[in-house]
DNA sequence: AGCGGCAACGTAAACGTTTTCATGGCGCAT
DNA sequence: ATGCGCCATGAAAACGTTTACGTTGCCGCT
């Protein structure tokens, strides 16, 4: 026996197919009383309206997609609890898609999705305002994750990549070093030269006279260890290493720890991100926090903006989120 | 303009809709020329089909949903990363659900569900047999993970649990380690029940002349480091302890060191799950690993199986993923 | 030549909803 | 008392596919 339909219910509470529909969804053009009848043979009848159906007929899915690069790690959990947060908030079920390796893969992903969602949250590295318009509906609600964005209308959310480099620098400026060294990510990576960006920029404007030094890095923990190295072998020597995330910073540390040089006393090192990780590394390392979780839900809150109401975005919205600094030891802070 | 559907294509290519569905999908009955033409018409008007009309047709939505307490942290994020894979492998989309915190939200979860995927995979700590009966479509394939699975004939997946606690105290006895104790997890979690039970069971067939210590514990580094206060008070003292978690191995740890314990010289500690801090904290954790993408991974294999050919699968099916021993300092081994 | 069968293709039904439109009944005002 | 309008309800169309079935034309066989 399959589940039951509309039809089962009209017929189990002597009514119409259409009776039924404005009971269950409405209620409005339907007597209290009959109304109670059909949702108690609803009820009875475990009905559960057949999705499919209802999305062929009324254009909606209530449900949203979300295309994003990877699953793995700490960041896209983050990320997907955010998403779910704010989607579940507004009864919309969540599609997730990963692993497009290549833009042909993406664009695959993509296609899939038509007609499966209402919107989509799209965070990949291929995504150029190219791509976008070879591959997205024009006419899908569509929100931008830390995505290169020149010259699209999309609205896009992002991480306050420059404003967290800034922050840091300033704190370690304020310590009182002078030479501080940056350990670059890949290049090519938004996140990573926003990061450089905002490190140069504090910089130039804070204490113009201070070298600017930048090494080698991809963001994994033994390009960190090697541009550790890096730092060692340099006269005059840094006397504070700011890596673009956290795991180049542990890697840094490690190499310094091996060299004999204490951290912070000889040299600071901190990083950007703020994993889990960062205060249990000895010594706990000063960083910056993102708030992921932040991003994916006021991404999801945007997108659900543009779903209820096409139009109430402007086209080209963009947001940015905070990024705080988080001091602990590795930077040589007093610690209270 | 709204997207192109099966009529458009079949004017354009001046063949009829049948012929367009059969040139599209399977591509039998229609001569090589007229796909061709027909495929060439699809292109040039960027039609994809529409999901929800086939779905309501076929009976089948190529999507699997995925029932999660939480979408926070290493685990899930791993799990979802081995769920995406085997769906992506077979052509799935996937649709995830999360923060159920009650029963009530995640029968709401499972019916908001029904009629949009071919089959769930489920974890739940409401999930027992009755809630399933309850709330569960029975002709719907669903695997089950990690969850209470008494008296339910679903497939189920979960961790080696008690093979991988066994792994750890013959460890913890070959480096000649007498008195162990065990700290234990949230009571009622499945997980940290079953690792207890492979402690005792080990020491029980290993050493049935060694103390069996258990100390309460929540799986939050807080009670580790409570329940390493309490190691310090007890005479004899253990000189290992194997906490069924990392989190609390390291609160443990950090317990330890605060009264001038040296781990692993003086007293071994030793963790459960291997989460990417256990090798980063000082001295690097011993622990067991298992491969959560694998178990997720696994699941999706088994639902697959299920959706393809319903009954090829037995129900009741039962396996579980491995557990690895990954010896670090922590417990005194000899490092090569 | 006639006929049977097969392959290509078209027609139309079916899937389960929502929604528009028609219909009937009832109350209210004239 | 009669007409008017409103409200509850039902009938039926529509959404875009897939697929069972029917039709056509062609080929080969007797």
């Amino acid at each position: 026996m399959s589940a039951a339909t509309i039809k089962d219910v009209a017929r189990e509470a002597k009514v119409s197919v259409a009776s039924v529909s404005r009971a269950l969804n409405g209620g409005r053009g339907v007597t209290a009383e009959t109304s109670q009848r059909i949702r108690e043979a609803a009820l009875r009848l475990r009905y559960v309206p057949h999705a499919a159906a209802r999305m062929l007929i009324t254009r909606r899915t209530n449900t949203v997609g979300a295309l994003l690069p990877d699953l793995y790690g700490e960041f896209f959990s983050e990320l997907i609890r955010g998403i779910d947060l704010a989607a579940r908030a507004r009864g919309l079920h969540l599609l997730v898609s990963s692993s497009h390796d290549d833009a042909a893969a993406a664009a695959v992903a993509l296609r899939a999705m038509q007609g499966r969602v209402d919107g989509l949250l799209l965070m990949s590295p291929h995504a150029d305002a190219d791509f976008l318009r070879q591959n997205l509906p024009q006419d899908l609600p569509t929100v931008l994750m830390n995505t290169r964005l020149a010259g699209t209308d999309y609205c896009a959310l992002s991480v306050d990549n420059d404003g967290g480099a800034r922050l840091m620098v300033e704190h370690l400026l304020s310590l009182g070093h002078q030479r501080i060294a940056f350990i670059q990510g890949p290049s090519g990576n938004r996140d990573a030269s926003e990061r450089e960006f905002g490190y140069r920029e504090a910089l130039a404007s804070h204490a113009p006279g201070n070298p600017v030094t930048t090494l080698g890095g991809d963001f994994s923990e033994e390009s960190g260890y090697r541009a550790g190295q890096q730092v060692l072998a340099m006269r005059p020597r840094p006397d504070a290493v700011f890596a673009a995330n956290d795991m180049m910073a542990i890697g840094c540390m490690a190499a310094l720890r091996e060299a004999g040089i204490c951290v912070p006393e000889e040299i600071a090192v901190c990083g950007f991100d703020d994993v889990p990780m960062a205060r249990y590394v000895t010594p706990p390392l000063t960083t910056i926090q993102v708030h992921i979780a932040e991003l994916g839900e006021q991404a999801m809150e945007l997108l659900g903006k543009q779903i209820d109401n096409p139009g109430s975005v402007a086209t080209g919205t963009r947001r940015r989120v905070r990024a705080e600094l988080v001091v602990r030891a590795s930077s040589g802070a007093p610690i209270a």
